[in-house]
DNA sequence: AGCGCACTACGTACGCTGTACGTAACTAGG
DNA sequence: CCTAGTTACGTACAGCGTACGTAGTGCGCT
């Protein structure tokens, strides 16, 4: 009888330690790491319980003693990249200081892909997204505006940054698990797409891919949308 | 020696059918309904390709000769609901007919709690979505500015409203999967969230839920975003 | 007319997943 | 010291996506 509780719970509300018995070999950093560094070298599909036992060097069913749950191991490696948002001093410009905080966002996603399909699915009030949150609310301390509006501004430009990344990264991620490269996959698409549009049954969409040629710069359409986002929240002029 | 191509290819750019051989007993439409009826009861993860067969009742292998992977068939079932998309005829303001359109999103993902998790994750290019991106150029014909940038404003806002409703639904559809309800879950996150604001270590959070006591109403805190993204768009005044 | 091939249908099987459960070893609190 | 709460982990099960092989069917070509 081990009495695995079958009842709700937020990992975090769970101590790491309760003190009695042996003491455990990792600790939570221990494991977010491990999946985390599993997930950078081979996507979210190589996260696996088994596989990140493995890494650990213990058990499968051992992990189980840290984590009741895989998505509670989700929500680790996620609040283990949160963690890695640099929370400078702000400025006291408060636009300056959250483009900085969007473009840390969108590099961190650069740097873990598999993090915008956890990002539609975690609750995501955990330590480190506590403290990042908080840390954007003191930057825009200079903003004259009610703290609700400011929570709104955090999460529209958060939810913007992680939609535009989401796009950028759509095939990076799934082509994993696919028997062929990125490439052929984007050309098939492009391909298909381009048949569409000359098929004269998009005339609309027909005339914006005549008009700008060449390939469009992706930083710029990320600039003016984090512009955008802020211009919404500006004091009327 | 059956063949199935191992090869890059997109199920849009495949034709229904071939000409040889036995007549299908489905068509792609009876495939995708099966499928989003099931998704629609039972989460996105009582769309199995067993669980899909048995609900048009065909051996399970029989699928793949529609849908050559699972991926396909949830572009499948992306491009079936965005065909509910009504495409109404553009009445010259660019703004209400973006709203209306905008609210229809979000309608038609609530009515669809499922799609979330598949929009960040499905490449988007499919029929009835190309159709709907002619359809909100059409609504922006009155706009005057680039294509370009009218692409950027549809992008910008279906993201948005995408984000909104994954914050909103967030524990809907994974709740589906736990043993205890959607309260319990709600109920534990948010005593757990409440501790850690009342420890004092995020004062401005913490100001931010005294400020405003009373449920928040996010009817008009989606109403606000959209204001504000097509504020970003609107020409100099 | 009839042959052959492309196609549909589908049973079986493989490797993988999350995880329930049982057992053995260990150690801090009463 | 004892015992209750932990850690550790092997085994097992149900379910997944899908590769492969085989049988039946009917269009297109010669």
């Amino acid at each position: 009888m081990a009495g695995r509780a079958a009842v709700p719970e937020v990992i975090w509300a769970r101590p790491e330690r309760t003190g009695r018995g042996p003491k455990p070999a990792f600790t939570r950093a221990d494991i977010a790491s491990a999946a985390v560094r599993l997930a950078d070298a081979g996507g979210l599909d190589a996260v696996s319980m088994r596989h990140v036992a493995a890494e650990l060097g213990c058990g499968t069913m051992s992990l189980y003693n840290y984590v009741p749950r895989k998505e509670d191991l989700y929500e680790l490696m996620v609040d283990a990249v949160s963690g890695e948002h640099e929370r400078f001093e702000p400025t006291g410009d408060w636009r300056a200081d959250m483009l900085r905080n969007a473009r840390q966002t969108k590099a961190l996603m650069h740097r873990h892909a598999w993090m915008v399909r956890l990002m539609s699915g975690v609750y995501g009030f955990s330590p480190n997204a506590l403290r990042y949150l908080e840390h954007c609310l003191a930057c825009l301390d200079p903003l004259d505006a009610p703290n609700g509006t400011k929570i709104e501004l955090v999460a529209m430009l958060n939810g913007c940054v992680t939609t535009y990344v989401s796009n950028e990264l759509s095939t990076a991620e799934r082509v994993r698990s696919l028997p062929w490269s990125q490439e052929q996959e984007n050309a098939v698409r492009i391909a298909y797409l381009g048949s569409q549009v000359a098929s004269g049954a998009y005339p609309r969409l027909a005339a914006s891919f005549m008009e700008d040629a060449g390939p469009i710069d992706l930083d710029a359409v990320f600039e003016r949308m984090l512009e955008r986002v802020l211009d919404g929240f500006a004091p009327r002029g």
